[in-house]
DNA sequence: AGTTGGATGGTCT
DNA sequence: GACCATCCAACTG
């Protein structure tokens, strides 16, 4: 939880020859190892989840319902499993970039292989406003063009085509965070499905799920970090 | 504003 | 063989 509170408000950029993406996180989910019933770590180590028990700052991406890519980011030491998946993304450059990349992705399903579905994948991104346009974690993975290959990427390297920068942000300039249940995790069990292991900036517009019922996250760190 | 169903394939028992 | 850390469009009210 530490880490998914550093990771909040840090900048997401992918630079690559064509473009400069850059937007802040605004919503995270925490993670943790075999015990957290959640987590893809709750099977121990498997050639899927190898990198959340990797070194903390790389990248696990994962493939969700067959079509859609998720970006973590590992938190716990070297062995010990744990990740922060980033949900939702504000853009704050390379806007177009990020539509061009979800209009990418989208076009990849087999509805969009006709014109007509084409045309209708097309008009959806067209019609998706700004703000939301990596709101929810396919859609950062799609707009940030971030695939399966990526998993491991060290994305503290400065130098990086994809990376994370978590830059010192005043705490007094820091915005309100509020959090939630974990989303689509019901299988767990409310043990762990209701824990409030997600967390957001208020009155972001990129925010996905439900913002109902939210409270600040308890001052107290928890045993998973 | 909320609900529903289809797309799609890797992963784990 | 069942289950997903999802998204989108097309419906209902």
């Amino acid at each position: 939880m530490t880490a998914a509170r550093a990771i909040l408000g840090a900048t997401l950029v992918r630079e690559d020859d064509h473009a400069v993406r850059i937007g802040r996180i605004v919503e995270v989910e925490a993670y943790g190892g075999p015990e957290d019933l959640g987590s893809h770590a709750r099977f121990g180590r498997t050639a899927r989840n190898a990198a959340m028990f990797g070194p903390p700052g790389h990248a696990y991406v994962y493939r969700v319902y067959g079509m859609h890519d998720c970006l973590n980011v590992v938190t716990g030491p070297e062995d010990v499993p744990g990740a922060v998946l980033i949900r939702a993304v504000a853009p704050v450059a390379g806007i177009e970039a990020m539509r061009a990349a979800r209009l990418r992705a989208t076009s990849r399903r087999r509805t969009a292989r006709t014109l007509e579905g084409m045309a209708r994948a097309a008009a959806g991104i067209a019609r998706t406003r700004d703000a939301t346009i990596a709101s929810g974690p396919g859609r950062v993975a799609a707009a940030f063009g971030v695939g399966i290959p990526d998993g491991g990427l060290d994305l503290c390297r400065s130098d990086g085509s994809l990376r994370l920068e978590i830059a010192g942000t005043p705490d007094r300039q820091r915005p309100s965070i509020l959090s939630g249940p974990r989303i689509g995790i019901d299988y767990a069990g409310p043990e762990w499905s209701l824990r409030p292991w997600r967390l957001w900036l208020a009155d972001e517009p990129a925010v996905s799920g439900r913002r109902s019922g939210a409270l600040p996250p308890a001052d107290r760190p928890s045993s998973t970090d």
